[in-house]
DNA sequence: ATGTGTGCAAAAGCTTTGCATGGAC
DNA sequence: GTCCATGCAAAGCTTTTGCACACAT
């Protein structure tokens, strides 16, 4: 289920968790920037211009919970901080990064669902999720 | 050009770096444990029952050099420290990672290469790297 | 009323850096 | 002899944790 301001509630009560003022506003943002890839500092550096007085702790265990909900996904790309992005329900997809400009292109593909059948054949391993990262130049940089 | 013991001082040399003891037993510990994937913290637990002098600092400039030597190549699985691997010069390989008992496998696979140039062509995007990994349940585990 | 959630500050990792000394060339 | 490399310790970053107070249910 994909979250929005209006199931959240309902999706923090089904786990136990209260609704909060701080989660509404977390989310919200994150909402608002579906497709970035933002760290717990960027969402923080914004979450403060609505809630100043909000802490850098309640950010970082929002995002885990959100995370541990499936609200949103941790990604892992090659910097020292983890970001995180909106679940949306869609399809899969994965990324272009770029090695000059950090450009994120997003794609997704289902050439990739067929190969991970095979896979999972041929290697006994049972496949729950993948990650797939591209990297290079984006038109603009090669 | 892979890298061995007997290379290490021209592969050094030939951007003005120099053969020194440590360099030598870490490269010397990569090798032994090619195939494995250690973190910074690891090498240095190695190096110090052969180097019980050698400093932590040491360890992370030296992976650092060899990184950017082409040497080794560092990954980034979902944890919270870089981990390193010997780059061989052999095919790309990426990893199957266990959810539970945190296995991990290696593939490689040519379906992956011609993806790639449709990719590329899709994308207008030159790709130079690619990491790929796919997380769910070993043999032993589902 | 109860127990979860929050803010603050301190602590805990992992990694980097400054500086004086030591070693490769 | 020169300059790079090292060891040590301190600092830097991101993230986590402990605790008292506040708030959602």
């Amino acid at each position: 289920m994909e979250a929005t301001l209006d199931n959240l509630k309902s999706i923090l009560a089904a786990s136990n968790y209260k609704l909060t003022a701080q989660r509404k506003i977390i989310l919200q943002i994150l909402i608002n920037n579906k497709g970035e890839h933002l760290s717990a500092e960027e969402v923080y550096n914004i979450v403060k211009t609505e809630d100043p007085g909000i802490g850098l702790a309640t950010v970082y265990r929002t995002l885990e919970l959100f995370c541990e909900l499936g609200i949103i996904q941790q990604l892992t790309f090659d910097e020292n901080c983890r970001r995180y992005e909106l679940e949306t329900g869609e399809e899969h997809h994965h990324h272009l990064v770029c090695s000059k400009c950090g450009k994120v292109i997003e794609f997704n593909d289902e050439v990739l669902e067929e190969f991970e059948s095979e896979l999972e054949k041929r290697h006994s391993f049972k496949v729950t999720e993948h990650k797939i990262k591209f990297y290079g130049y984006c038109e603009d940089c090669q």
